[in-house]
DNA sequence: ATATTGTGGATATAATTGATCCGCGATCGG
DNA sequence: CCGATCGCGGATCAATTATATCCACAATAT
């Protein structure tokens, strides 16, 4: 139960193409010797942060990524969506199909109650995870920095 | 990026127990039955229950399982943190050792500030989750159930 | 055109998870 | 005591996922 290592990646390399002088595209090479990983690993997963919206790419000799969207609106969940998979944390393997009532909610006033008790709380943890992870976009990070070069807000 | 299933047979089990008479254990056989899967292999998760505490085992003719703490002292985070281990949701990989600017943390007053930026949203998200985990028992399971036998709390 | 740079498929390797088997020892009933 | 029962834990195996690399191709700027 962790996060893979791409996500990892994407998210750092997010951070410092936001960090980024804004217009100038960062070279897949540069991305990856920052971030010590290889080149030809980076490049899947900045593919899926491409896929899934994130990140704009150019081909060519000046080419490279740079964000498609201000670093205020990428929020943690949506890298991690992306790059993940949108499978929830938890699925109760066939408990759905299991008539003991141990697992069943009450079905008080017409509720649907068909969840598995189990899955709901795991689920209820899943939706705290996630109201965090919206709550803190890559600007957040910016934001929080000891930068050495004057941040953006106030010179 | 997903609980193992480990995990949900430990929970599923857990409340098995607890929903069944105190003072009677029941064997492996009757659990792996009620929840689908193989004793061999429920018998290893029901063992890693057994050292981290949570249950009791006695072996022979009328042996079996039964809780060892009331289930309201059970919370999920227990049985996540014993089945899955104890590895953070995630760890930055040599980001640490990064000397750039970018993820580190304002030093204010004396603080660390050893620690990733990203690193620490990943963490306070973890705490997110693991607060709702420990705020939620096995017996809390049993008190949402629709019981068909009467419940514990008045009857 | 040509060097450069990202894309995507195919593939290989490693790590983790899921699952089974079997011999051991403890327990209980006769 | 004896033997059937039952949990324990090591060894093993298969399946899945994560990690990593390579290469042919397309797009771009000079």
């Amino acid at each position: 139960m962790q996060f893979s290592k791409s996500t990892g990646y994407a998210l750092h390399a997010l951070v410092y193409l936001a960090g980024a002088n804004p217009g100038t595209n960062l070279g897949i090479r540069e991305l990856a010797e920052f971030l010590g990983v290889s080149e030809s690993y980076l490049s899947k997963v900045m593919s899926k942060l491409r896929q899934g919206g994130l990140v704009r790419s150019a081909p060519g000799v000046s080419g490279g990524y740079e964000l498609a969207h201000p670093a205020g609106n990428i929020t943690f969940r949506a890298v991690i969506e992306i790059v993940e998979g949108r499978q929830p944390l938890y699925e109760c393997a066939r408990f759905e199909e299991h008539r003991h009532s141990l697992f069943r909610k009450q079905g008080a006033r017409g509720h649907a109650a068909r969840e598995c008790l189990v899955q709901s709380v795991m689920n209820g943890a899943e939706q705290e995870l996630q109201a965090y992870l919206r709550a803190h976009t890559i600007q957040w990070v910016l934001d929080n920095a000891r930068l050495s070069k004057h941040a953006n807000t106030r010179g």
